[in-house]
DNA sequence: TCGTAGACTTGCGAAG
DNA sequence: ATTTCGCAAGTCTACG
């Protein structure tokens, strides 16, 4: 699931319900969701959360830190004591309630959408969970690619994947991801914006859409994009990712209106995920899909030529 | 060094 | 209706 907004989004709502809480226990039941000794946090102060692209740190008080990436299917959701069944959070969902908030005062859920965020937890999903002083933390991931990991805080800087992270788009600069892109001169342009180390948060979704808002087609060769290029598709980077953002978590607040069904969000702001087959809003061209470097791509033949 | 295919893992929905 | 199969919002590794 979770690009750089959703992530955010789930930051975002961890800081209103657990900065500044003691975890108690933890609570591990996939042995490969959760990596390192889970006993150094018990008791401590969740003192921060913070995010690098897709992924959360969670700092505590005693100098430790875990590291949470959802990856494809993870979802963290919080509910009070309580309100593990979910129940009374389905029926303020239903009658409308949830506005353009992503959680009440007792239960928050983010992450890939599915019927875990308003049912009885924990469930099947469950790989972890966290008993904090006023509610329960879980850890839920469909497939078994997302992962909680302990390790200090001094060597959160030094983590494989969080050393190699690139910028944002919002601290990045024309200059810096043109010299970025100048590395796979000879791969297709979107193959290289998934690439973490080049520009950060991207993934499918919004790699797709950056590429329609820039009228740039996904298999141009990167060497080929001209300045005027690559300036439209940094900023369309920031658009898309800011404009989710901004919705107040597009997954969830979308996602529950829907009253169950997914993607709403991408009905309502998608401009060409999930819309073969639909006219281009911008043209009305029927936007295809493709498969490019091995995923699923979708664009608008007329908006986003292949030559120049 | 660079580039792509495969692996990881589970469940859903389309297809037959 | 039941079973099969391709595919999914991510990233690492292996191999040419």
């Amino acid at each position: 699931m979770p690009e750089l907004p959703e992530v955010e989004t789930i930051r975002r709502g961890l800081d209103q319900f657990i900065l500044r809480k003691h975890v108690q226990t933890v609570q591990v039941f996939c042995d490969k969701s959760f990596i390192g000794p889970k006993e150094v946090i018990f008791g401590q102060e969740i003192i921060a959360i913070r995010r690098f692209g897709k992924a959360l740190i969670f700092d505590f008080s005693n100098g430790v830190s875990m590291m949470v990436h959802l990856r494809m299917t993870g979802q963290l959701i919080f509910r009070a004591f309580g309100e593990e069944s979910g129940k009374d959070y389905r029926e303020m969902i239903e009658a409308g309630d949830f506005k353009t908030s992503l959680y009440d005062e007792k239960s928050f859920a983010g992450g890939h959408p599915t019927d875990s965020f308003f049912s009885e937890l924990p469930n099947k999903q469950t790989r972890v969970l966290f008993t904090l002083e006023n509610g329960t933390l879980y850890f839920n991931d469909q497939r078994k690619f997302g992962f909680c990991k302990v390790l200090e805080t001094s060597e959160v800087m030094q983590d494989s994947f969080i050393k190699k992270l690139a910028k944002e788009p919002w601290q990045m600069s024309v200059a810096e991801f043109s010299k970025n892109l100048a590395r796979h001169k000879n791969a297709e342009i979107k193959p290289t914006i998934l690439d973490q180390t080049v520009i950060a948060g991207l993934g499918n979704i919004y790699a797709d859409e950056a590429l329609f808002l820039a009228k740039i087609h996904p298999e141009r060769l990167t060497g080929s994009l001209s300045e005027t290029e690559i300036s439209d598709l940094l900023e369309a980077a920031k658009s898309v990712m800011q404009a989710s953002i901004d919705s107040g978590g597009s997954t969830m607040a979308t996602y529950v209106k829907a009253d169950g069904t997914r993607g709403d969000y991408l009905q309502k702001f998608a401009q060409v995920f999930r819309r073969e087959g639909e006219p281009c809003n911008r043209c009305g061209t029927e936007i295809i899909k493709i498969k490019v470097a091995g995923r699923g791509t979708h664009l608008c033949p007329h908006c986003q030529k292949k030559i120049l």
